[in-house]
DNA sequence: CGCTATTGACTACAGATGTAATCAATGCGA
DNA sequence: TCGCATTGATTACATCTGTAGTCAATAGCG
């Protein structure tokens, strides 16, 4: 339903889902500690959220804050559901095996794998 | 290293491993039997991979032979890795308790599951 | 031997994306 | 009250992407 969502505006995203309602100047602040962008940038990418509707904002006095539509669950879900069908035919055990097979599953990964499992199992 | 392949040049890829090496017809032939596009179109993604050295031609008689330059499986690791990076904080495991939660595992996939965390043990 | 069909190369063009500069409104301090 | 700083809105612009059309070379057919 909801518009794709780009590289950078993801960022920008996660900066909301990290904490929100924010200003613009907040998101900034937070997107700014890992990507060398400028403020006018953030705010660009705010607004085609906002034109996505992914996000909305409330004024507050002379400016907005701004908060997600959309929980990072749905995204993260739908997301990984793309993937899946687009590279792994749908099925998700090749992706794990796809993984086990890269190493980059660590001992804890599978311990807690198993407990996964162990719970769908009942 | 290699660089981005888009969406519609995947979709060329995607035949492109099924059997290699191709003529563009050959390539089109496939890709036309999920997508309406016009051969001139299969053509200029062909290029477009050349450009970006995913793929490679040799020349046989009037027209060529192209093959991918890379492997399915590589490519399916590192965007697996990406997407695990970028969604999960390069951890396996919610990935699956993810797909865990919406219901996407079949019983098969449990018991593959199962049998992948096994040799993994040992 | 000239014409047509095939095939790759080049060009086109609108929309998305990354990355910002500039404009305009407005509220606050001097 | 007036100018400056803040903040959103508008505009900019190069590149990438999707989706072709057109041109040019050439090889095979008549």
């Amino acid at each position: 339903m909801s518009e794709k969502i780009s590289e950078a505006e993801l960022v920008v995203m996660e900066a909301l889902w990290e904490a929100s309602p924010q200003t613009a100047n907040d998101v900034a602040d937070r997107v700014m500690a890992t990507r060398d962008w400028s403020l006018q940038t953030v705010k660009t990418l705010l607004s085609r959220l906002m034109a996505k509707d992914v996000i909305a904002a409330d004024q507050d006095g002379r400016r907005f804050l701004y908060r997600p539509m959309i929980a990072r669950d749905d995204y993260v879900a739908s997301e990984t559901g793309r993937m899946v069908s687009r590279l792994f035919g749908g099925r998700v055990s090749p992706l794990v095996a796809q993984l086990a097979s890269q190493d980059q599953l660590s001992a804890d990964d599978i311990a807690e794998l198993e407990e996964i499992l162990k719970g769908l199992k009942s």
